[in-house]
DNA sequence: ACTACCCGCGAAACCGCTTTCACGGATTCA
DNA sequence: TGAATCCGTGAAAGCGGTTTCGCGGGTAGT
């Protein structure tokens, strides 16, 4: 399938007058070739329209000018526009460099498998990966000298270059606005534990707590995971077991819709009886009614941090992780 | 950066006794190859955990094993979980059949730039696109002989493959369902009249009345932009100028939940007043208040099927446009 | 003025797989 | 039995870049 006859370094050279070996020299920016045969090679390139073969010169360089991006194969991860925003910032931002984003759409279960392979043969010059769970595949790579890069925290404590939000400063503040309003009984409705993001939350909510000296009881800290139906069940039970109850902190939006729905349904006023804060300002945040107040996280600045962190892999230089802050939205529902 | 010392075709033929020719006629499914050698290739194969190097194999055969998803950088459209969701079945399809996804995120304005030249190149054996306005491009790829794919109808009739929902039998079940619930003036808010999708959709409205025998009045139409916002201000307009207005169709959920926010800040019960109806079945439509009633899109299956199209076209085998059912989902909206 | 170095540049090997071409042997047909 | 055909197979020529190696001329050092 080669739709176009596309000019080679032969013709490039010969028209140029210099070797091939000249043309590629110039063409990758080797700044030993004199100034005049480089212009000449330049003209003919841009007189012929020529475009590298990036498959050859892949073949050639060992460097495909591919990056991965792993997804888990959940569609409730997915069709979240939370990582369809954050992939197409990667996109952008790799694609400004050169760069092509290959998505790979993996059941976590499988990562030992095609996927695992495809990263590990050396088709890709760097992998992003949305890593929610285990990260012992990314341990596995970062082994090998792969370039990584984490969006979200990883648990394990090999130093992989990593994106994240603010988590821990999101809930913390999400919390302290609840108890600035005046809630004297705030329940959290986290995410899945086993993820560091929910963990995080948590821990933002605790601190806090232990900032104004009283640690909240235990059965006030319900384990959601992440969705409407989760949001509901967990603030009936909240409701049940503390009627008193004046503020929940829910860790994603979704949980707070679900909270909300809930307690209007039994009877309660938010944000008067009750106030609700998200987390994320997914569109629902705006939409909904009452509109919720949350906890913004820059998604796409998100997507371009990770592409950028890749870049500057890529090129050898320094880099850190990155955290980004958050900000809280006040809205109508606290 | 090659991780891993592989082997080559120059070692499994070795090892097993044969020539280069015969690994890789082996490994391409020749039947020509006697079944003892065949066999011992593969063991060979097996024994060194050989794999094929991509680049190398894409570089001689001129097929790279890629396939190009190409998606307007409108944030609005990849951050909407809609195309995320979409992608993600295109790219399990393909993942499947030992394909790659790479991922266009490319403003629709530069399709004459670098994105046009990476798809014009060959270096992608084919291209989805997701497409909403113009497809001046895709036409001009389909004369290149590039194997397409196109999610959404699309404009000129050239005969492009293309996968879409059913917009017009949804938006038709959408408006016969409010006349059967006894909405006498109903008015429609369409999406960018620009798109296929948005036509198709006041397509289906229009002959819902054309069958009852009675055209709606002009100004019951509204062109909005799928926004919220469009939502909110179409419907303020409408009740504005048609104040025994009884029913709405938006041509997604979004618009419907503008439009129940204003209708209710208005004193206009929903559905008690005034019904409603929106089109995707997105997760707005389950959490809000009322819930939405809406004609539901199958956006799994319809990645899928812009996949599998894909696959059929490589292959050489027949196909044709996909045109995927939709279902009226009854909520408490109309 | 002579040796030692440096520098820009081209020839050629190479990346790993695919595919054409032709060869030797077996089969078929007359 | 001889000529024509067919088959499985290996040698070798690519695919289009990248990179090593070494050459010839110019500069520097003494």
């Amino acid at each position: 399938m080669a739709p176009l006859a596309r000019p080679t370094y032969a013709v490039i050279a010969k028209t140029a007058g210099v070797s091939e070996a000249t043309v590629s020299r110039v063409l990758n920016g080797d700044e030993s070739v004199h100034p005049d045969r480089a212009q000449r090679v330049r003209e003919a390139v841009e007189e012929l329209g020529y475009k590298k073969n990036r498959v050859a010169s892949a073949l050639a360089s060992g460097r495909t000018g591919l990056i991965a991006v792993v997804i888990d194969d959940d569609l409730s991860v997915f069709s979240d526009p939370f990582w369809g925003t954050v992939t197409s910032g990667v996109s952008r931002v790799l694609q400004e460099n050169g760069l092509h984003t290959v998505l790979m759409v993996a059941p976590v279960g499988a990562l030992d498998g095609g996927v695992a392979h495809y990263l590990k043969s050396g088709e890709v010059d760097g992998a992003i990966f949305f890593v929610l769970h285990s990260d012992a595949l990314v341990s596995y790579l970062k082994k090998q000298g792969l370039p990584l890069v984490i969006t979200g925290t990883p648990h394990s404590n090999a130093d992989i270059p990593f994106v994240d939000t603010d988590n821990f400063g999101g809930a913390h503040s999400a919390t302290k606005h609840l108890m600035g309003q005046g809630c004297k009984k705030i329940a959290i409705i986290t995410g899945d534990i086993g993820t560091t993001a929910a963990k995080q939350r948590l821990d933002g909510y605790l601190q806090a707590h232990r900032e104004k000296g009283n640690l909240p009881i235990k059965s006030l800290i319900r384990e959601g995971d992440y969705s409407f139906e989760s949001g509901k069940a967990h603030t009936e039970a909240l409701l049940a077991s503390h009627p008193d109850i004046d503020g929940i902190f829910a860790s994603n939006d979704l949980m707070a819709m679900g909270a909300i729905t809930v307690l209007e349904r039994a009877g309660r006023s938010v944000p008067n009886d009750v106030r609700v804060v998200g987390f994320d300002d997914a569109l629902i945040a705006q939409t909904s009614r009452p509109a919720l107040t949350t906890i913004r996280q820059d998604v796409v600045a998100l997507g371009e941090a990770a592409g950028s962190l890749m870049i500057a892999q890529l090129n050898g230089q320094e880099f850190e992780p990155i955290i980004l802050p958050t900000e809280l939205i006040i809205r109508e529902s606290a």
